[in-house]
DNA sequence: GATGAATGAGCATTCATTCAT
DNA sequence: TATGAATGAATGCTCATTCAT
């Protein structure tokens, strides 16, 4: 990609992250960089456009990181306590952009939001994304409990939307009260899934 | 309270809701209740504070409802029936606005997120509610657990976190994936989270 | 109608009449009669709807006008020498607007065609108002024909267009060309007439 | 002249031609000929000077085809029969630029007045164009009155500009009012004029 | 208490124009 | 010859805000 191109995208996915959509004016955007308003329309064909090309990149970047995330040579104890290093997940994604989702999550969820409203597509690919990862939750709790490591009384299905909720709240709720700490909650809470779960 | 400035806020947030903060101009809100929009000034500074205010009357409702939700004498059943019955919590908060939550829950999230975006007070007291009901679940749980109805090996304070992120993080998810049906999902969470905490 | 809004539809009339509907900016009608841009706004919902309420105000004083000049109780001479009498009908028009029509007619046509382009009500008015008068030039040649003083040969329905065309086009060529002085060519234009349409 | 130059100049003239001088962008033209807009900088120097180039070009077809229309040795019915065929006016005009007249004659005047309001020159030149137009039409009203075809009493000066002006005016009139159809039309009006120039 | 006129700063967007390559 | 990146000024429009009435 041209490297102006991509200094927008990347500035312009700042920018959204702090001020929303509206908030985010594209003249700012382009001082920012050293560009003109107008240099801008030469990338993308509207504020529109390039919003939506700021997300389509965050979130392909992240459905790449997720679909990592699940491997199926992994024991349970591996698999449950990856779910909940939350740092490590915290650390790829601030790599990519420049945005520090343990302090902000909040406004990445905020802007998934707005993207959603906006745009069907994404939706669908956030939605994607949501299912994917649920139902390889699904399953490889199924293997779980067919090794007997996972109580067989319980429903697999739920549990897997059970625990990629428990992520996502934690992320939300960490980041709205600072009094929550991941990065300690999350061992403790890796090692009470692990003890609920078991046979 | 003044009658017409209950009216402007109780229009105000319906317009919010549908609008968002940006898209709900004070021309629209004042002409739908019949008044011109010098009129919002005598009751509200700006349209941040008539924001400020609306979300203040939002949160203060749900923090009564959040309160109400812990008792201190249910089954441990009724406990985490009560904790899943997202229904029930939608029906509650729709009949104090006159929002229709369980369609436009995801417009109520987004609100809330703006809000708590653009005046920290509001994140204080988001913050709170979750600190709130987080340690009464934490309390809750313990005497569960000194009763002998919940595995004594498990940390009731992480516990308690991670009950409440799920909750949060499962209407996050719902909101975003409509292939998730919390009404179908939150009576099998439900029981799965009764087996799992089981002694 | 408020005095405010009558000045800007003039000024915009006159601005308009200038520099053509792209090249009239609301900032400079605005700036000209000492109001702001967003002044227009209170009067009209767009410049679209300025233009075209500036049209309907001309045309509609240009409808009065025409509608005058017809009278049953002429004689031929009269009613011819009264067609080409151009001054006196610039002279009205003149008063109305401040818009010299005989160095400008050629503004004026050209905001007709604008006004036509861009609003189908504008065109059915302005083909009103030329059917109406040159019906009514045909009406009132029938009668002079009746009476034995146009020549019975001719068809005063192609006559009667043939003169509405003749007018209008005099003041589109003298407008063109100042060679042509149509206060001076008129009387001859008419007598000529007199003579030709004779019995 | 060159290739490309020519190609430019006739599909600005279309352009220009169906979406008037703003509304013709170069981004759209150069485009719509396989080149970039910096590449009509190497031929023209500006907007202004392309549109007027293209003018010129459409100009100076039409003084060819106006000095066609005089001819020493035609009849009084031919000459008249000639100045109203209107359609034959058209056709020869379509022929020369890859406009249908017919339909969109409309547009055409409007760009004539456009390029006559922007450009003194063009307004000189089609000046030129009815001042010729209209000394050949006298010379030739004189022929035929010497000829006693014509009314010895009729002012052929003013008659001659009376002529000029119905066409002009017809072809306005009928571009205002699709009511009055010019090929039906201008059989009637030749006739007319034939049986009141008549010694 | 409330109106309505008016402001002014902001916004997205367009586009002729320039110029290094 | 021609490209394409970039500019910058302008435009229509929106809207929170002010204030005399």
């Amino acid at each position: 990609m041209n490297e102006t191109k991509e200094k927008i995208l990347l500035k312009a996915l700042q920018y959204f992250t702090e001020n929303d959509y509206e908030g985010a004016s594209l003249n700012k955007i382009a001082r920012s960089i050293g560009i003109t308003k107008g240099g801008i329309y030469h990338y993308f064909a509207s504020k529109d456009e390039l919003f939506h090309d700021c997300l389509v990149f965050m979130f392909t970047a992240i459905q790449d990181i997720s679909m990592a995330m699940v491997s199926e040579d992994m024991t349970i104890k591996e698999f449950v306590r990856g779910l909940f290093s939350f740092e490590d997940l915290f650390k790829a994604l601030a790599a990519m952009f420049n945005i520090n989702l343990l302090n902000d999550y909040f406004n990445f969820a905020y802007l998934m939001f707005a993207g959603i409203k906006k745009f069907p597509d994404l939706k669908l690919m956030i939605g994607n994304i949501y299912t994917f990862l649920i139902n390889e939750l699904e399953k490889a709790l199924l293997r779980y409990q067919q090794r007997g490591e996972v109580n067989k009384i319980l429903d697999c299905n739920a549990l897997a939307f059970e625990l990629g909720a428990m992520m996502e709240g934690a992320m939300l709720v960490a980041g709205l009260d600072k009094d929550f700490d991941l990065k300690i909650l999350g061992n403790t809470m890796a090692e009470n899934v692990l003890i609920m779960v078991k046979a």
